[in-house]
DNA sequence: TCTATATGACTGTTGGGTAAGTTACCACAG
DNA sequence: CTGTGGTAACTTACCCAACAGTCATATAGA
C-alpha cells in the first residue's frame, strides 16, 4: 500500500520535540489540559498522533515535559528576584514585572502549574506539585515576610494571603491574555498605576 | 423481566430536581463542567441517568439549571450591597463579607459561573455571560468608583482591576474550599486582618 | 386505565493509546 | 560505486474505555 508521506520529513528529533512542546505549551495553557486533545496538537504541528505518543509516551507525559521546561525558566526568575533585597509590595511588584518580561510572548505559561484541570492524582500531579510548591514556597515566603512587618504571623492568615497573591498574578496573567497586544512595559506600567490608586493618599 | 426498582420511590419531581440540583452544583463547582459525568450525579443521588435526561434534557440544561438557581441569589446579594452607600474598599469588603454569608455551606457555588472548562459556544455560554456579566458589571462599577476617587478613569486600568478583583474573590473561595471549617464569620475576620496587613501604618 | 416516576440496556462519538508497517538515510562490505 | 542491513522518522488503521444521550419498558397510585 501507499504511504506517500511516511518517514519523508527528516526532522530531527529535538527539533522536532521543541516544536511540539511550543504548541502543546500553548494548547495547555490557554484551554487546560482536560480541554486539550493530542490529536488538536498534532493537527497544529503537521504530524500524525504516533510520534507524539513516540516521543513523551503519553498525554500526561507531554504535559510534564511541557511543565519541566516552563518551570525551569519561570521558578529561576522569581528565585533571582527573591534572592534581592527588596522586601513587602516592593518584592511583589519586582516579581510580576519579572514575569511579565519573562512571558512576554507567552503568558499562558504561568497557567501550566495552576491548570485545575490536570490530574490530581499519578505521577503528574506530583510534577505539577513540585513546581507549583516551588513557586508557592516563593510566594509565601515573599507574603510572609509582609505580614510579619506588619505585626501578623498567624499561618492561617499567610496562606490565605498567599493564595490572594497567586490568584492576582493569575488575574494578570488571564487579562493579559485577552488583550494581547499589550506589551510587558505597558503591563509593569498599568499595575504601577493600580498600586497607587489603591494606596495614594485618597479617602 | 423484572425491574424491581422502576417507578417505585414516587418522589415527586420537584423534590427530586431539588436534590439533583444540590448535588449537581457541588460537583460542577468542585470538579468543573467538563471534568463532571452525568453518571455520576445521578448515583450519588441514587437514581438513574435517565431521570436526569427526563428532567433536565441535557448536561449543558443541567448546567443551566445550576446556574440560574445559583446565580439568582448571588446576583441579588451584590446588587443589594450595590443599592447601600459604601463605596471604594468598604464596599468590596462588604461584597467579600455577602458573599461569604451567603454561600457559607456551598462556596464552590461561586465558581459556577467562571469554570472556564464550561463551553464557549452555544446557550450555555448564553447563561454563563449573562450571570458573569451581571456579577462582573457590578464588579466594574464598584472598581471604577474606587479608581475615579483615586483620579484614575482609564478604561483599560479599570478592565484590569476589575479582573483582579474577581481573582482575589475567586482564591479566597478556593482557600475557603480547601479549609471547608472556618466559618463564613472567620473568613470575614481573617479579610479584615489581611486588609490591615497591607494598609496598616507599617514601613 | 392513565399518568408520573423510574430504570436496564442500548447507541454513537470522542479521544487516549497501540500495532504494524513505510520511507529515507547512513554506514560499511564487497 | 554499488548493494545491504540497521536505524530514525513517520504514518495508516485500528482498539478500547468513558461518557453523553436514547428507547422501550416497568411500577405505583389516583
Amino acid at each position: 500500500m501507499v504511504r506517500p508521506n511516511a518517514g519523508t520529513k527528516g526532522v530531527p528529533r529535538l527539533d522536532r520535540e521543541v516544536q511540539i512542546l511550543d504548541i502543546a505549551s500553548q494548547q495547555f495553557g490557554t484551554l487546560g489540559f482536560a480541554a486539550t486533545s493530542v490529536a488538536a496538537i498534532a493537527e497544529k504541528a503537521g504530524i500524525s498522533k504516533p510520534l507524539i505518543y513516540n516521543y513523551f509516551g503519553s498525554k500526561e507525559g507531554l504535559y510534564e515535559a511541557c511543565l519541566d521546561r516552563g518551570g525551569a525558566i519561570v521558578a529561576e526568575e522569581i528565585e533571582r528576584i527573591a534572592r534581592g533585597d527588596a522586601v513587602g509590595i516592593e518584592r511583589g511588584m519586582q516579581t510580576l514585572g519579572g514575569m511579565f518580561t519573562l512571558l512576554e510572548p507567552q503568558p499562558y505559561l504561568w497557567r501550566l502549574f495552576f491548570d485545575t484541570t490536570a490530574p490530581s492524582t499519578g505521577p503528574i500531579a506530583d510534577s505539577v506539585a513540585l513546581y507549583a510548591d516551588r513557586i508557592g514556597k516563593l510566594a509565601e515566603e515573599g507574603v510572609a515576610e509582609l505580614m510579619t512587618l506588619a505585626g501578623n504571623t498567624d499561618e492561617l492568615d499567610i496562606s490565605a494571603m498567599t493564595s490572594v497573591w497567586l490568584g492576582i498574578v493569575d488575574s494578570l496573567m488571564d487579562w493579559w491574555l485577552d488583550h494581547p497586544d499589550e506589551t510587558a512595559e505597558q503591563m509593569i506600567q498599568r499595575c504601577m498605576r493600580l498600586l497607587d490608586a489603591l494606596f495614594g493618599d485618597h479617602a
